[in-house]
RNA sequence: CGCGGAGUGGAGCAGUUGGUAGCUCGUCGGGCUCAUAACCCGAAGGUCGUUGGUUCAAGUCCAGCCUCCGCAACCA
């Protein structure tokens, strides 16, 4: 009699920073498709939690002078206020630093490196002492450290790999075997075209480059790196152990689907299966990975004021409407935007006038002709069959959707019922009805009805907007909201509506736009010039007037110029320096196109060390202001000044 | 010729295996008054980026081209 069990998983949040609403979505999302899975009677367990190790992590703690450790609690502990803002229900919630999860890390690694799995090796690149950082050819600038600036000599450093060409073969069998192990399929074959097909590199597994990761137990210089560590929270949160397999994990495993952002498919759909295979453990049925939220078609920034962050959102809108918007907003498999002015037109559009407001004249009506005593329907006509029936199918519908994570889908769906709820009010016209004696017994089998639409949208809405759904069957005075209930319309007793309450009050555009400037945009805004002037003074440092004569600047004329094939930034200009013809490159051309430039006298760096970029030379450099962080402005001089001019 | 994704009425999106182009918002006109100036009906508006090909038939398949977006490389 055991129920069917259902593991879901989130990817875990990296902790560098608060999460924003992209990041809320996949929470979101899971939640969604897990409450679904419990209204359907499995057995659900539903995990997620946050990614805590890592270089990245050990010098945001340092900048801010705090430990790693107080710096991801801090973190992890905000993540966990944002998920639970957001009314998700997950089961359990893990930390990379759980001791139990760094204990079983360290066995997984050690056991796989006694199997043969993993191997000592080299990892060899370009080495700054001072910074003790590797980097490869291409990350160097000058040839130098880009951090500091210094030489860097070739060194190699020990590391631990795994050999994942051994178990290649395995897994594209697996991939074919299993064509729903992977969705959307879109992203199937780009895994197997990029990754499987042209062979897989050996994995580096350790770093000797920071500290703050699980130590490698028998080799202490090293710490485990980051996917060994991430990916098997999956297992760790159920309990695993190599030596003991826990009863979550035996009742649990495997996973029924990861939900994961699309930038990590490729770290779950091959280095995970393979190193379950390593560990002779089954693989999940399924990785699904969603799209991006962005905001319109920029990108978020802290200096434009536009980050949005779920919890602004819920204190302007209440939690169900921004679940409402991330679950009916995105395109299944592509990216989606938000703005706060698409926003509010969902939830004007979908939320308050269509279902909200249908609920609300329903239940006033209910009140308003009979005191709130409604019973079940006794004078039929054929004016409530497709209403009926729309209901019937919405259910069947819903379902279907949501077996495939098509939220939007379902959700529209819903709306789709309630509009039709509505087109049944003016069919039906109520309160003609309601001015006829004898027409009242028509009139409650015509509430009943609606009531019954009303019960079945608040039944299905349960896992997009618990609290609406909640509210919903409350108002309607129905009882406990589950789905078998949902077989046959009508089937719901006698009751007694309760009192009208407004499910979303309608926003008014204007005045929430100017709210939203005065306590969410400028704030923000203020906030990113604070930090960036508390910056400055530190940042430049000042110098004396010898380090200013080690530049040579001089007037340069454009002969001409034009856009590098290979590049998008960059703009190839061929520069009369006075003495001889140069080629200098400049990553302009968002801002100039070649004939802006050509004939122009501008201001160049003449005596800065030549560099190949893009496989061109660029012997030196021409001087540009920043006027904001996407505008940028050549310094133009006189035409009267001849070429050559040196400039002090 | 680095990899990948996308180009569908004013905006945002659906269009599964090729067979009369749909939805939501917006606009215009009408209806209704139970309700959150909400609801319902109707209309206008698209040569489905472009060119060529396969086919009785292509938004849907194939090839070339143009534009945009991620990633990679890169702002000397």
């Amino acid at each position: 009699m055991d129920k069917k069990t259902f593991y879901i998983t989130t990817a875990i949040a990296y902790t560098s920073r608060k999460p924003h609403i992209g990041n809320t979505y996949e929470i979101v999302l899971t939640d969604a498709i897990a409450r679904m899975k419990r209204m359907q009677g499995y057995d659900v367990f539903f995990c997620t939690g946050t990614d805590e190790h890592g270089q990245k992590i050990e010098e945001i703690a340092k900048a801010a002078g705090i430990s790693p450790k107080e710096h991801v609690d801090k973190i992890s502990g905000e993540v966990r206020r944002i998920w639970d803002i957001m009314n998700t229900s997950y089961d359990y919630f893990i930390r990379t630093t759980d001791d139990y999860h760094e204990k079983v890390v360290q066995k997984i690694f050690k056991k796989l490196y006694e199997q043969g799995d993993i191997y000592k090796g080299e990892y060899s690149g370009m080495y700054c002492t001072p910074c003790e950082s590797f980097w490869t050819e291409s990350q160097l600038k000058d040839g130098c450290c880009p951090d500091c600036g210094r030489p860097v000599k070739p060194a190699k450093e020990e590391a631990y790999f795994f050999r994942m060409s051994k178990y290649q073969d395995r897994l594209m069998k697996y991939i074919e075997d299993h064509p729903d192990f992977i969705v959307p399929e879109s992203r199937k074959k780009e895994m197997i075209n990029n990754f499987l097909k042209p062979g897989l590199q050996d994995l580096c597994v350790s770093r000797t480059s920071f500290k703050w990761g699980i130590p490698v137990d028998f080799d202490d210089k090293h710490v485990i790196y980051v996917w060994l560590d991430a990916l098997t929270n999956y297992i760790t949160a159920l309990g695993y152990d190599p030596d003991n397999i826990g009863e979550n994990y035996k009742k649990y495993w495997p996973a029924d689907v990861h939900v994961i952002g699309k930038d990590i498919l490729r770290f779950h759909t091959i280095y995970w299966p393979i190193f379950l295979m390593a560990l002779d453990l089954p693989l999940p049925k399924q990785v699904f990975g969603h799209p991006w939220l962005l905001f319109a078609s920029d990108k978020m920034s802290k200096s434009k004021g536009n980050v949005i962050y779920a919890d602004d959102l819920v204190n302007l809108f209440g939690v169900d409407a921004v679940r409402y918007y991330l679950l009916s907003a995105m395109p299944y498999a592509q990216d989606g935007s938000i703005t706060y002015e698409m926003f509010i037109t969902k939830y004007n559009a979908e939320l308050a006038n269509t279902l909200g407001n249908l609920v609300n004249r329903t239940v006033a009506m209910a009140n308003k002709y009979f005191g709130g005593e409604i019973n079940a329907a006794c004078v039929e006509n054929e004016l409530d069959e497709d209403l009926k029936n729309t209901a019937l199918q919405t259910v069947s519908s819903v379902l279907n959707f949501m077996n495939e994570y098509h939220t939007a889908d379902a959700l529209q769906k819903i709306i789709a019922l309630a509009q039709r709820s509505n087109k049944y009010i003016d069919e039906t016209a109520p309160w003609v009805l309601a001015k006829d004696e004898a027409s009242l017994p028509r009139l409650k089998t015509v509430l009943s009805n609606l009531i019954e639409a009303i019960r079945f949208i608040g039944v299905l809405l349960a896992p997009f907007l618990p609290a609406t759904s909640a509210s919903i069957i409350e108002q309607i005075g129905s009882p406990a909201a589950d789905l078998e209930s949902l077989t046959e319309f009508g089937s719901a007793p006698a009751r007694k509506v309760g009192e009208a309450k407004a499910l979303f009050a309608r926003i008014d555009e204007a005045k929430m736009m100017e709210r939203i400037q005065k306590e969410i945009v400028e704030p923000q805004i203020a906030a990113a010039k604070a930090e960036e002037s508390k910056k400055a003074p530190e940042g430049v440092a000042q110098i004396g007037i010898e380090d200013f004569s080690k530049v040579e600047l001089r007037v340069a004329e454009v002969l001409s110029c034009e856009k590098m094939k290979k590049s998008k930034k960059l703009l190839k200009l061929i520069l009369n320096d006075g003495e001889v013809e140069r080629q200098v490159l400049s990553g302009i051309s968002q801002w100039y196109a070649p004939e802006d430039l050509v004939g122009k006298k501008i201001i160049l760096v003449s005596n800065l060390k030549p560099a190949k970029l893009c496989g061109e030379m660029s012997n030196g450099m021409i001087l540009a202001a920043d006027c904001s962080e996407d505008d940028v402005k050549v310094l133009f001089v006189d035409p009267a000044v001849p070429a050559g001019s040196k400039i002090h």
